[in-house]
DNA sequence: GCAAAAGTGTTAGTCATACACCCATGT
DNA sequence: ACATGGGTGTATGACTAACACTTTTGC
C-alpha cells in the first residue's frame, strides 16, 4: 500500500527557474544562457536547475544565482509552471523566481557547467527559448511592470547611489511610458525614502547631478 | 545515466490545495474538512489531493471542488508551498488555489471519501489545521484582502442579483474596515459595471432594497 | 405613527496632471 | 558664449473623504 502510493504519486521532478533582470540605464535586459546539456542542449534558456529531495528551494535558486553572478541578488517567487509537456524527460514542475540586479557597470556572467555561453539580452529581439521559458519570462516581465514602480522596489536595479534621472528612466522603462520629471521627483521626494547624499556627480556634459540613496524608511513589501 | 537521473530527481509528490471562501452576508467563511485518511487522519485541513503523472493541475483542483460543492467555482492560483517537512509521507509540493462562492443560501458540502466531515468555518475560532494549511489559508486571506476589493472580483461571493448593501458589507468584511455607504455606492456606480434590475426586494423590516447585477462591462482581471 | 433599513447631494481637502524657465558645468 | 542635461513652482482638474436627512416599507 505504502509502495503503491510511492509509485503512483512520488514521480514528479521539481526545478527552479530564474528570470534575472538588469537595467543598464537605457534598457531592461534579462540573463539568458545557452544550455550546455541535454535536454535542449545548444538552445537559449533561462537559468534553471532540477533539485533533489534534499535541496531547499529558495536556497537552490540563490545558489544558482551566486554561481552565475558571483553574489546573491534580490528575488521573489512567481506562481509555478506545471504543464505536463513542459519538460521532455518527465513531469517537471518549476518554481520561477524573478530577480533584479544592477548592471550599470559591465556585469560578467560567470562560466558554469550547464551554460556554454551567457548573455544580458535586451527584451526586444529575444531568441526562441527552450521549454516554456518564454511564458515564464513574460509572466515575470508583467509582474515587474505592475509591482515594481508601485512598490518602489526598483532600486534593486540601481547602484547604491543614483541620480533622480536614473530612477526616472528606470520607471519609464519598466512602465513603457514617459513621465514628467518634475512630478516624478516631487512624488518620490514626498515619500521620504531617499537620502540626499549631497554629492554631485559630473556627467560627460551638462550640469552635475545630485546622488541619492535609499534611507532606512524603505521596507521591502510583503509577499502577496 | 537516464536511470540515475530518474532516481535522483523524479521523486517528488505533487498536490493541489483549495482555500474556498464564502460570504454569508456577515462573515467570511472557509471550507474545512476533517480528514478521513492518513496522514493527519481526524484532523481539520483544507481540501487537498495528491495528483498522478497523468493529471492536469487546474483540472484536478476543479474536480476536487466539484466533488465537494457540486459545481465549479471561480478560483485563482497562489504561489506554491514546498517546505521539505510539510508532508510526512515524502517531499510534496502543493499548488494552492483560492476560490470564492456564494453561501448566502445554506450551501451543503457533499460527502467524499477523503472527508469524514466538512464545515463552513468562520475565520475567527479556526481550529488547528494539518500540514502547513494554516499558512496557506493565511496567504489566501491576505490575497483576498489586497486584490478583491481593488479589482471588484468580490461579486463571485454574491448571488447573481444583490443589493448595494450586500456588496458594501462584503467589501467591509474583506477589508476589515468601515466604509461610507454614500461614497461607496457613488464609486461603484461610476465604474459602470452594475446593471440596475429595477427589482426591489423586501427585507424583514425597513424599506425594500434595489437589486443589481454585473453587466457585460465586467472583465476578470488577468493574473499577475 | 413608529421602527428599521434604503437611498441620496454638497463641500472641503488631497492628489495627480500639465506645463516652461533658469542653473551649473565643460568646451 | 553656447551646448547640455539638472533642477524647480504654480495652477487646474479629478478624485476621495466627511458628513445627515428623507424615503419606503412592515407592524
Amino acid at each position: 500500500m505504502e509502495e503503491i502510493t510511492q509509485n503512483d504519486f512520488f514521480r514528479f521532478g521539481f526545478s527552479v527557474t530564474a528570470v534575472v533582470f538588469g537595467f543598464d540605464g537605457e534598457h531592461i535586459k534579462v540573463l539568458l544562457i545557452e544550455r550546455a546539456k541535454m535536454p535542449h542542449k545548444g538552445e537559449y534558456a533561462l537559468p534553471s536547475t532540477l533539485i533533489t529531495l534534499e535541496d531547499e528551494v529558495d536556497a537552490s535558486a540563490d545558489k544558482m544565482l551566486v554561481e552565475l553572478l558571483g553574489k546573491p541578488i534580490y528575488r521573489r517567487q512567481l506562481r509555478s509552471f506545471f504543464d505536463p509537456e513542459r519538460h521532455p524527460m518527465g513531469r517537471v514542475v518549476t518554481i520561477p523566481y524573478y530577480g533584479m540586479t544592477d548592471i550599470s557597470e559591465p556585469t560578467p556572467i560567470l562560466p558554469t557547467e550547464y551554460a556554454s555561453h551567457a548573455v544580458w539580452q535586451s527584451l526586444d529581439g529575444l531568441p526562441e527559448l527552450a521549454f516554456d521559458h518564454r511564458n515564464i519570462l513574460d509572466a515575470a516581465r508583467r509582474r515587474l511592470k505592475v509591482r515594481i514602480p508601485f512598490q518602489l522596489m526598483g532600486h534593486h536595479f540601481l547602484p547604491k547611489q543614483f541620480t533622480m534621472n536614473h530612477l526616472l528612466k528606470l520607471h519609464e522603462t519598466l512602465l513603457e511610458t514617459e513621465l514628467d520629471k518634475r512630478n516624478f521627483s516631487k512624488k518620490i521626494i514626498s515619500m521620504d525614502l531617499l537620502k540626499d547624499t549631497g554629492i554631485n556627480v559630473n556627467n560627460i556634459t551638462g550640469r552635475p547631478a545630485r546622488l541619492y540613496e535609499f534611507n532606512q524608511n524603505y521596507q521591502e513589501p510583503t509577499e502577496i
